[in-house]
DNA sequence: TTTATCTTTCACTATTTATTGAAAGTTTAA
DNA sequence: TTAAACTTTCAATAAATAGTGAAAGATAAA
């Protein structure tokens, strides 16, 4: 397989995965052709890869300035801005956790919580509140082990994962 | 806080988690209206509570049924069908991971596999072969931890996170 | 300053995804 | 069988989401 048949093929693949969870395609299209690039590239590069718009190439790279995923790059003498992505794998990883925990694991255990206090005693009400009180065990332990991996080195979690794959 | 208005602020709340992760919002809001009921609800009852159409009502709780998360349930004398979600939390997680491991996991391993045979050995090359396999690497690790969680009794898997958490 | 270069915004448009509802299909009791 | 009761399908439509491009807003060299 040639070289950029390979880009090609990884911009495809990692958009799919995206919007599947929930990130829009050009985002995800966007940091796939960062991370298959190692020299920064400009708007304009972006714009000219995956033939989309000024304003959605612009909005997209803020995007992921935002989750953490792309960083500005200055070359000397030029005055556009470029784009690199991350280069660390694990690292990646921990930012869309530790974004995704924020915007949807949180608001939901908030949720949870606000659930708790129902008035009523009734058979229906009582399994009711069981059954949110495990969602929000659950949620809770899902945040926290979240959390761990988030904060933590990633040698850390990378030790505990082998111990638990066993 | 009276019962059903917990109920319709859950369907609410649970409703907008699963569209942040790309699974329908009537798929997973009659997942948490079969959450908050205890009997088991007719497609009407569905139609009803949720102010949807019929055709929806089916669809959705066919798909509620292939990701394993609700089952049919046959009342005697009646010729409707009845729908019941699972009452545990850690069953009912196992089967989402199970459904999105297969669905959008395996899939981009597979693809990344694919990429992995490139012909060329320029610095450029080597340093996206790189970023292939580590992005290999991860996919397959998490891959293998989803996968301990959806074979495993929940017990070994709690234990085990609870090690982690500690 | 001024002006050229680059970035951001946003009303509009296009695309994608979800929903409807009526018709076709299926099942079961009589 | 037949017919009523129920389920499924799917073309049409609606709703939600993403993308465009031109104009306005920055920024920095001259």
């Amino acid at each position: 397989m040639k070289l950029e048949e390979a880009k090609e093929e990884f911009i495809q693949a990692w958009g799919a995965l995206g919007s599947s969870w929930g990130i829009n395609r050009t985002m995800s299209s966007i940091h796939a052709l960062l991370m298959a690039n190692n020299e920064p590239l400009s708007t304009e590069d972006i714009m000219a890869a995956l033939q989309i718009s000024r304003g959605n190439a612009n909005m997209n790279t803020r995007a992921l300035i935002e989750w953490g995923l792309v960083k500005k790059h200055r070359i000397a003498g030029d005055r556009k801005e470029f784009f690199v992505a991350g280069k660390d794998v694990w690292e990646m990883a921990r930012q869309i956790a530790k974004e995704r925990r924020k915007r949807e694991l949180n608001p939901v255990i908030e949720s949870l919580e606000n659930l708790k206090d129902i008035e009523e005693n009734s058979e229906e009400a009582e399994s009711f509140k069981k059954r949110i009180n495990d969602l929000h065990d659950f949620t809770s332990e899902i945040s926290g082990l979240v959390d761990k991996f988030t904060r933590n080195d990633r040698n850390w979690f990378y030790r505990s994962l082998l111990k638990l794959l066993g």
